[in-house]
DNA sequence: TTGACATATGCCTGTATGGGTATATGTTTG
DNA sequence: CAAACATATACCCATACAGGCATATGTCAA
């Protein structure tokens, strides 16, 4: 036993600060792996394998087109993160509401 | 280089499993050290270091207590995440309104 | 079919773990 | 101060990467 695989899942597959990247292009529109080379000015095979990963965990699309790839980011995949992230929301929210009493309780002194 | 460290930030923290357990359990209240090992079985040490990495990323917040540490979990640095995974939500919206919009056509023929 | 173009893989290396076990550190109580 | 209790660290091991470089695979154009 050791880590768990980055494959694993969309939670650690988004850990890698390049996929999240990658993951913001590719969500307003498709693009070819060689446009996120350019636009990303990353490696190409570095880029193949961070859309690997993105690919089997189903965070992204692809389609062929000609010899390129174009590759899409699936929103729906991360859905999950969104809602378990929101779990929490009500505890900041009491949080800074805390904070804002408290700090009303101290300009009212 | 090899990869980014775990400690690196949020997102490549709740990348691990037991740690995303962690934070839900220490998000209604806080929780000692020992409730954490009980509550989710897992090794006194292996949840030391999880909280170690927890709290290098802000992710909980710590508090002593005689002997003991209380771990609570800093909602606050968990919005970032779902901050970022929200700009994905319109997309994710408009995914659903297509396919529904299809489903409709294919039954109204 | 051949060469160019676009990607995907293979391989090697250094590093970052996560789990398990033993042990150090800090705190309370008798 | 000693023993017990609660955590944190130190180590060791096996594994998963991410980056860099070379090369295989797939597709299109002349």
């Amino acid at each position: 036993m050791s880590r768990a695989a980055t494959t694993a899942d969309a939670f650690n597959a988004i850990g890698e600060p390049n996929r999240r990247e990658i993951l913001n292009y590719l969500a307003l529109q498709e693009h070819a792996v060689n446009d996120i080379v350019s636009a990303l000015s990353l490696e190409q095979p570095s880029v193949s394998k961070h859309l690997r990963v993105l690919r089997d965990v189903g965070l992204v699309h692809v389609r062929r087109d000609g010899r390129r790839m174009m590759y899409r980011t699936n929103a729906e995949a991360i859905r999950p993160l969104h809602e378990w992230a929101g779990t929490f929301e009500r505890f900041w929210r009491n949080q800074l509401a805390r904070v804002k009493e408290r700090a009303e309780n101290e300009t009212s002194k």
